[in-house]
RNA sequence: GGCGGCAUAGCCAAGUGGUAAGGCAAGGGACUGCAAAUCCCUGAAUCCCCGGUUCGAAUCCGGGUGCCGCCUCCA
């Protein structure tokens, strides 16, 4: 099966088709790191993850490249305020960054380079662009010069033109043009610096992608991707930067995600509704995140909302539940054998090609989600209806379970137990041992017919949040 | 002001030329001591509006309205 991307360059679904059959070299833009990351990160970061996780799942080689901008002005700012070194501040948001992508159950890139430990590679790709005549100096900064670079805008979908005509942009003295952008920062006192031809001075914020993604993965990449509000000016400058000095395509494919609205506004500190996902983690289960942050398509917009939440949870509990269901009749490596069992086992297999026939089309989580859905329904249907025995019901199980392996694969849901799923993720109001010792005293009520005691625990417990369901072997409880 | 995107049931969300997926919520039924869960059934006559193309449009084209993003740091 073909995979179809949508590139931003060209504003259109194309067919992938990467530099090397079977190799994709891929970058991503990470984060600066001032501060904790919030929930539109998270998006960003998970959209990403999915996308490596399915290339990985269809057969290719992949390297996945995701820097951390650890030297940039808001770093400074925040150390200059708490009167620290920037490296203190880079490193221990570098560290949060990780405790809350772990908790998400982000897998790590092949490579995660930092700025300041590429400053010879940026210096060498600015010098180089001034000796082409892209790039000239101005009292120790160094800018790029737009006009140098015939194709400038190709991304964004503006001219130079139009641009200038915004006139929102200030002209700097020292810039020739006010799109010119610093490829190299002359440094004040006291500010984090390195040696360069220039003098004291540190990188700006476009030369490092474009020098680290082609140090790990060469002159052109495959896949850059990125949020959306990425695309101007940071990758219209790393395009024309990289390009004015190799000479060839900086990027095949360019993928970018949408952003994450709060209850309908957006998401920004003055408004004070910035959701960190280390807060977030604890009230919801990560999977719910991810299901939630995933169940939309990657390039449309989503509000983040409780109840948007709760449905994802509940949406998981779904699935959840089939499996536990399965449980109780297995899974069995054996093909169905009855009429039936092999009717449904093809439904199901109809609906693992259709998740990656979704996936194939510009990575249509929110239609592959759906096969998924579909294929929990059938499963439980047969399990339920059918008349057909434990062995054969394993049977169809471990058809539906070629299912749920990719989905697990690419989504990073289903990855629990279901019995650790319905525990939740919040503390219990009581103990366990209390928890059942209360249900053995109901089932003793039950079996005496003592609805009214029964039914008075079972109340007493749904108050802590408890939630008891009898099942044929016997009575389960889950946090609601 | 310039550039770009989006607008589908109560809510979330697929669908980009041929009688509108899926999830949540709602109603009815089966099951249950009663529930819960599960299964079955029901549910969109403006697919934002107005024109146009077409045998046929939610889907293509033009215009409009609304919302959002970018143009300055931003996932």
């Amino acid at each position: 099966m073909s995979l179809k991307v949508y590139n931003t360059l060209g504003r259109k679904k194309v067919e992938f088709s990467p530099l090397r059959k079977g190799r994709v070299g891929m970058y991503v833009c990470g984060v600066t790191v001032y501060d904790y990351c919030h929930i539109g990160h998270a998006r960003s970061v998970l959209v990403f993850d999915m996308i490596y996780r399915y290339l990985k799942a269809k057969g290719y080689k992949v390297i996945y490249v995701r820097n951390f901008t650890d030297i940039d002005d808001k770093i400074i700012n925040r150390a200059n305020q708490e009167g620290v070194d920037f490296r203190e501040v880079s490193e221990r948001f570098i560290g949060a960054f990780y405790e809350d992508m772990d908790a998400l159950g982000v897998e790590r890139p092949d490579v995660e380079p930092k700025a300041t430990e590429h400053i010879k590679e940026m210096i060498e790709m600015v010098r180089g662009l001034v000796d082409r005549g892209h790039a000239y100096t101005v009292d120790g900064d160094v800018y790029f010069d737009v006009m140098s670079f015939s194709d400038y805008g190709k991304l964004s979908g503006r001219s130079l033109e139009e641009m200038k005509a915004g006139a929102r942009i200030e002209v700097g003295e020292k810039k020739r043009n006010p799109l010119d952008f610093a490829l190299w920062k002359a440094s004040k006192s006291g500010e984090p610096a390195w040696e360069s031809p220039w003098g004291l001075g540190r990188p700006g914020w476009h030369i490092e992608c474009s020098a680290m993604s082609m140090k790990y993965l060469g002159e052109t990449l495959d896949i850059h991707g990125g949020g959306l509000d990425l695309i101007f000016p940071h990758h219209e400058n790393e395009i024309a930067q990289s390009e004015a000095y190799t000479g060839k395509p900086f990027c095949l494919y360019w993928i970018h995600n949408g952003f994450v609205s709060v209850e309908g506004e957006k998401m920004s500190k003055s408004l004070g509704n910035v959701l960190l996902i280390r807060k977030m983690v604890k009230e919801y289960h990560p999977e719910a995140l991810r299901l939630f942050l995933l169940s939309t398509h990657y390039r449309s917009p989503i509000d983040f909302s409780r109840k948007g939440l709760e449905e994802a949870k509940g949406a998981m509990n779904r699935l959840y539940r089939t499996l536990e269901a399965i449980e109780e009749v297995g899974v069995s490596k054996e093909d169905p054998i009855s009429e039936e069992g092999k009717e449904v086992a093809a439904r199901l297999k109809e609906k693992r090609e259709a998740f990656f026939a979704a996936m194939d089309d510009d990575f249509n989580s929110a239609l592959a989600l759906a096969k998924v859905f579909e294929g929990a329904r059938e499963m439980n249907r047969f399990l339920k209806e059918s008349g057909e025995s434990y062995e054969e019901k394993a049977r169809v199980a471990g058809v539906f379970m070629e299912l749920v392996g990719p989905v697990k694969g690419v989504f990073g849901i289903l990855r629990v137990t279901p019995q650790n799923w319905f525990k939740g993720i919040k503390e219990l109001p009581m103990s366990v041992e209390e928890i059942e010792r209360l249900i053995q005293e109901r089932q003793e009520a039950r079996r005496v017919k003592d609805w009214a005691r029964a039914d008075s625990i079972r109340d007493e417990l749904k108050a802590k949040g408890i939630v008891l369901e009898d099942k044929p072997k016997g009575t389960i409880w889950r946090l609601a």
